[in-house]
DNA sequence: CCAAAAGTGTTCCGTCTACACCCATGG
DNA sequence: CCATGGGTGTAGACGGAACACTTTTGG
């Protein structure tokens, strides 16, 4: 029975993380340079191995925390990259993963100690190996997905602006939106609640600050934005 | 160097491919019962190990060879599936892929000797591991697909009618659709070829045939059926 | 001659888009 | 008092959905 398995070989399997932030109006990206042979000082996503003991998610879930020391946060995987000579070294066949934070969760100061970077994405330099290739179909993805899921929170604080959620729309999607229609459109959608709170910190008149509420989006059904 | 990747381990990694057909105007899906352990006689889908000289794609299109004796068919991968015990026997790794073929393409004296079946989606047994998730990932992945991408033509043959085109749409995403205005949408687009041939067996009058135009189809920005 | 599938347009309704001005306040 | 961002409604265009009858011909 493990004869059976034992014609066959063996790779190295890492998972690879796209961490996608906002900030100043702007989709980032976060990478460091690589510390590491082959392509040690290479722009390059964070990652690491996937050890026995765990699974795939588990390991993309363990790499970010490393990283950044959050837990629980929104991941999706993006695909398996498995070209033969996709890393120069050994056969690696990865998972890129995609994950959404929210910019003030990450301690600026865990940040520096791991060597990475806010970059803004249509800033992105080219990266290590097949990168940049994980990275633009993270993008596909996300730009799919952001009218029909609510991706964009994850991206903000618990509380937001419209302003805020609509220049998060507007970042992943790399158009302008029509304000009123905006508005229009999250007037609609039950689960973005909005709250007595007034954010005083963009304009001097002050804005009511919203809420994503998940008990009432677990009612809905689909929803377009 | 190579100390860097030996601290880690390795893991075997597999492909399987989830083979949709169409025939008898419903969806159709090639599976067969497994012939080794574990998991000796389950439904199971038909996949294979990565070799050491081949991409991951190289793989599934290596497998579906193996299993068909086509090349050159639609291929997307679904994602890979990395829980620890998905695999009874050993730890495995696998990358699922969808293949969309021309049933009438596939030699079934050949599809016999490799001991699978077509079966309805909608009757899709139990299967085993977590082939069932794979199949549900893809059929997700093929409904959201079909109305902006030509996929249903790797469906059918080289010639059709629009009502069989319409049959596809129908199977894949399991409602009904007025015909009528299929039609007028079909219509507006260049790429779907009226030709001067005329189908019989299927009604007495006759209906036109129809031609996937791929060059057309290059010129084509986006389009929606 | 009739059963069975092919083929064909119009109307209605809801949705998306374009568009400009007043409000509140801190400095 | 003015610069800055917050907030609001309407009209016209467009696209999608509903809907029924005529044509052809093999058996």
């Amino acid at each position: 029975m493990t004869g059976f398995y034992g014609e066959h070989s063996k790779v190295f399997v890492s998972v690879d993380c796209i961490v996608f932030g906002f900030d100043h109006n702007k989709l980032k990206l976060l990478i460091g340079r690589r510390q590491m042979d082959p392509g040690r000082g290479e722009w390059s996503l964070y990652g690491g191995f996937v050890r026995e003991d765990e699974s795939l998610s588990e390991a993309a879930n363990r790499v970010l925390f490393t990283l950044t020391g959050l837990e629980h946060i929104y991941m999706k995987q993006v695909g398996a990259f498995g070209a033969i000579d996709r890393d120069p070294g050994e056969r690696v066949i990865t998972v890129a993963y995609c994950a959404l934070i929210n910019v003030n969760d990450y301690d600026d100061q865990l940040r520096q100690e791991h060597g990475v970077e806010w970059v803004n994405l249509d800033e992105l330099p080219r990266l290590y190996s097949d990168h940049n290739e994980m990275v633009l179909k993270a993008v596909t993805l996300l730009r799919r997905r952001i009218g029909t899921e609510p991706l964009s929170f994850n991206l903000l604080p618990e509380l937001f602006t419209l302003t805020q959620l609509q220049h998060v729309y507007e970042a992943i999607l790399g158009e302008t939106i029509d304000k009123r229609n905006f508005r229009k459109r999250v007037k609609g959608l039950e689960f973005i609640e909005k709250t007595e709170h007034i954010d005083k910190l963009t304009s001097k008149r002050g804005a009511y600050l919203y809420r994503f509420n998940k008990k009432m989006f677990a009612q809905e059904t689909a929803f377009k934005l």
